[in-house]
DNA sequence: AGAATGACCTGCTGGC
DNA sequence: TGCCAGCAGGTCATTC
């Protein structure tokens, strides 16, 4: 479900809650799309010492190894002190000293991996090939453009890979576009430096103002302590084809790139 | 090696 | 009203 402001949202919203407690037990439900890794009894005693973010991974660092938590495309998570008995689509309990963490995922694309360290198999796996931090100092306008440059393929599906810059999900990619007024389809290597530092600048400040505004991209969003969204970064283009272009009048168009939907303005984004 | 496809799983919407 | 096709916020593995 979400993209990095609401995952970054979610964090915010429980790390401190969790950090220092003690797991008391692991519960997990149906499979998610990756296997724990451990058996949950090896979670059992350990410590949470924080929680930090890599593009959308959440990392729960334990006294023993780290927790990989994904949220997919519709997971969720809760801490609260206590909860109800576990849902239909409640399909990981972390049960600590200071609360309970659940993951809630009807789709299952989510997943909760343990890892002995950041630089175990599996961590590397996940998390090896992710590109810059969009929201970090080292998101910078050359750092981008470098990346950018080292690409033949379409901008739109560049920006979703996640190798060059991370975060930026389908809602946003088109969101960033048109403000970059970059059409969807341009090689990610023709893009000037104008419009590179139009990109730069549209990625860095959307992500951030959706992050200070509590996520807003998600219908269904709503942060771990159960505070939902507001839905003030209206969408420009995104799931709007065939309304008029809200800068130019044109209508926006809608078309598909990987088997995902892409949107745009035919005006304000050239070729 | 880089780039395009398929796969994973469930729920909701829109058209007939 | 009911059913079915198509679509949905992600990303890894496989294929070309």
């Amino acid at each position: 479900m979400p993209e990095l402001p609401e995952v970054e949202v979610t964090r915010r919203s429980f790390a401190s809650e969790i950090t220092g407690a003690q797991i008391l037990a692991a519960v997990p439900g149906k499979p998610l799309r990756w296997p724990l890794g451990c058996s949950p009894a090896r979670l059992v005693g350990q410590r949470v010492q924080g929680v930090r973010r890599r593009g959308k991974y959440l990392l729960v660092d334990l006294s023993a190894g780290l927790l990989l938590v994904h949220l997919g495309m519709s997971g969720s998570l809760r801490f609260a002190p206590s909860l109800p008995p576990a849902g239909m689509h409640d399909h990981f309990d972390l049960v600590t000293s200071q609360g309970v963490l659940r993951l809630n995922d009807p789709r299952r694309f989510g997943a909760v991996v343990f890892a002995e360290s950041q630089d175990a198999a599996v961590a590397q796996k996940l998390l090896g090939g992710l590109g810059l931090e969009p929201l970090s100092d080292a998101f910078t306008f050359e750092a981008l453009r470098a990346g950018l440059r080292a690409s033949r393929a379409p901008i739109k599906q560049v920006l979703l890979g996640g190798k060059v810059v991370v975060g930026v999900g389908n809602i946003y990619a088109s969101e960033v576009l048109f403000l970059a007024g970059i059409r969807p389809t341009v090689a990610a290597a023709a893009i000037g430096d104008v419009r590179m530092r139009r990109l730069h600048q549209a990625i860095s400040d959307v992500l951030a103002l959706a992050v200070e505004r509590g996520g807003s991209t998600l219908r269904n969003f709503s942060s771990a302590a159960g505070n939902p969204g507001h839905f003030q970064l209206a969408a420009r283009v995104y799931g709007r084809a065939g309304a008029p272009c809200l800068a130019c009048g044109s209508t926006i168009q809608c078309l598909k790139q990987g088997q995902r939907s892409s949107f745009f303005c035919p005006r304000c984004q050239r070729p």
